[in-house]
DNA sequence: AAACAACGCAACCGCGGCGAC
DNA sequence: GGTCGCCGCGGTTGCGTTGTT
């Protein structure tokens, strides 16, 4: 049926984007929007997939990037939204405007998963400390920004598990039922947050971001 | 100063959903 | 209705940078 592959990848750059192939790519789809990943690069005499085109432009070129590092307050919503949402990294990211999946879950994968891993490790081997040391003073990690959204009800569904298997079952069901409630919320606002991000918003990105051309 | 390890970010890969044919 | 391609997503890898010995 009917359609041409999205690249046969024969003779197509892969790798590190240069400088000069950034001005191209920016400058097209500051001219011409998006319209289709497949023949974009071709259009705008790049050697390039489109999918490489697509990812350099979400995650790198787009004018709305916040730029630096994620602050306290950030961190602190991605864990509480990853206890909800799981490893939804786009669901994730659509709550940081200027924030891409890409960085979240790189955020995660290297900083907050380390310390969520801290937190068990001290925890095993500490498990004959009662309870009230597990949640006070054991669960502190030295100069960490977000101790206090370390706690069980801001974990993922797993880690939350492995880290209150000792915890009662009426402690964990208060969690639940709250977040459930949370869940509702929290569902029809990233319904929303998805309506304004759709695709056709890209389309007119002249019309949307007041920036030069040449960037 | 060199070698090695750890870290962090950018990019790639593979898969699933959805829509075109 | 079935097949195929595009797009987007999440997992993983590669590599440059920074820190440590």
């Amino acid at each position: 049926m009917g359609r041409k592959p999205c690249c046969d990848k024969v003779g197509l750059k892969r790798g590190s984007w240069t400088i000069q192939e950034d001005e191209k790519l920016t400058n097209f789809i500051l001219n011409n929007g998006i319209k289709c990943w497949r023949v974009l690069p071709k259009l705008a005499g790049l050697a390039r997939c489109g999918k490489s085109c697509r990812l350099r432009w979400m995650n790198y070129l787009r004018p709305d990037l916040k730029r630096g590092a994620l602050t306290e307050a950030e961190e602190d919503q991605i864990i509480q939204l990853h206890s909800r949402l799981g490893n939804r990294w786009s669901q994730i990211a659509a709550h940081f405007p200027g924030r891409t999946d890409n960085e979240i879950k790189n955020h995660w994968n290297t900083r907050i998963k380390k310390k969520l891993k801290l937190v068990e490790q001290s925890k095993n081997s500490d498990k004959h400390v009662s309870k009230e040391a597990i949640d006070s003073d054991q669960l502190k990690l030295a100069d960490d920004p977000i101790q206090d959204s370390n706690s069980s009800q801001n974990l993922s569904k797993s880690e939350s598990e492995a880290l209150n298997t000792d915890q009662s079952e009426s402690f964990n069901s208060t969690i639940d039922e709250h977040s459930k409630q949370e869940d509702e919320d929290h569902q029809h606002w990233i319904d929303n947050v998805d309506y304004l991000l759709s695709w056709d918003g890209y389309t007119n990105l002249e019309d949307i971001f007041p920036f030069d051309k040449h960037i």
